[in-house]
DNA sequence: GACGAAATAAAGCCAAAGCTACATTTTTGA
DNA sequence: TCAAAAATGTAGCTTTGGCTTTATTTCGTC
């Protein structure tokens, strides 16, 4: 086993960024999740209610209202009690963002022979930590291929 | 047997068992990260010290310590106090499996365009979304371009 | 062998995200 | 209309994964 420490090596510190981008990515994944659910529910039926978002989210009801309450924190949604939740101009954005991202990457997984259902499922989780970088190259992937 | 009364529609249903995986996902990324590079330190060094996996992991002492202590629960490390930390036969396994994935992960990246270095960081967090099935596509389009 | 530095442990704080249980408000329909 | 049902709010518990601070143990060096 060779090799004393210093203070740190140029191994810890990259894998050490490696992980703290990837716990950075985790700790916003929530946010768009719900942004992205509230926008779907705001087209499909004009607004968003509590309850259809942690039906759509799988948790209880305080649980999404926890979420909504942090997104209003962020400023990402408005909401009055015993109403309905919207997005904000922000939230919005984030919403379209997410969504076309998540397009992406389901495209690109089932171009490369995932099954489009196993596709799915893997994107929702996959999708948050796909950056700037990599979406545009997925992009161009797609792009070559038609 | 007797129908069971539904209470979601199929889109809330498929959609909140999508983020439910991803959740599941999520509750063992942890553990799966930190038993490889625990794998790695025991390689490089004979044995993986708290200090050492607190560097690399990019936390401090006291966090690793707890992510160990999660570790030893589910039976993937062992460790006695002021000692080494060390893998038990799943724990290898699991490092081993992990380490398999996320070169591949990085490899399909990098095949479809991703700088190498992007390529790393952005695997960190989306390797753990990588269900079994997806990874049987990754290996086979990789093959394909050989 | 003893001492100081480094490593480890232990205790306790915080925020996030899940939950249950219960209270309140709104909506519905007989 | 008004009582029951549904939706929402609120309180508080649990786990997890960060953190700091403070003790204790080990180790390297003289």
């Amino acid at each position: 086993m060779p090799q004393t420490e210093q203070t740190c090596t140029a191994a810890e510190s990259e894998a050490a960024d490696r992980f703290n981008q990837a716990r950075a990515a985790q700790s916003v994944a929530i946010l768009e999740d719900y942004a992205e659910m509230i926008g779907d529910l705001m087209e499909e039926m004009g607004e968003a209610r509590i309850t259809d978002i942690a039906k759509r989210m799988g948790v209880t009801h305080p649980t999404a209202t926890k979420a909504v309450a942090r997104l209003k924190r962020e400023g990402l949604a408005v909401s009055r009690p015993y109403r309905g939740v919207f997005l904000t101009e922000d939230g919005l954005a984030l919403a379209d963002r997410v969504r076309a991202r998540h397009r992406v990457v389901v495209e690109v997984l089932t171009a490369l022979g995932v099954p489009p259902e196993t596709a799915e499922l893997d994107a929702e989780g996959m999708e948050h930590h796909v950056s700037d970088v990599t979406l545009k190259a997925f992009e161009a992937f797609l792009d070559a291929r038609r």
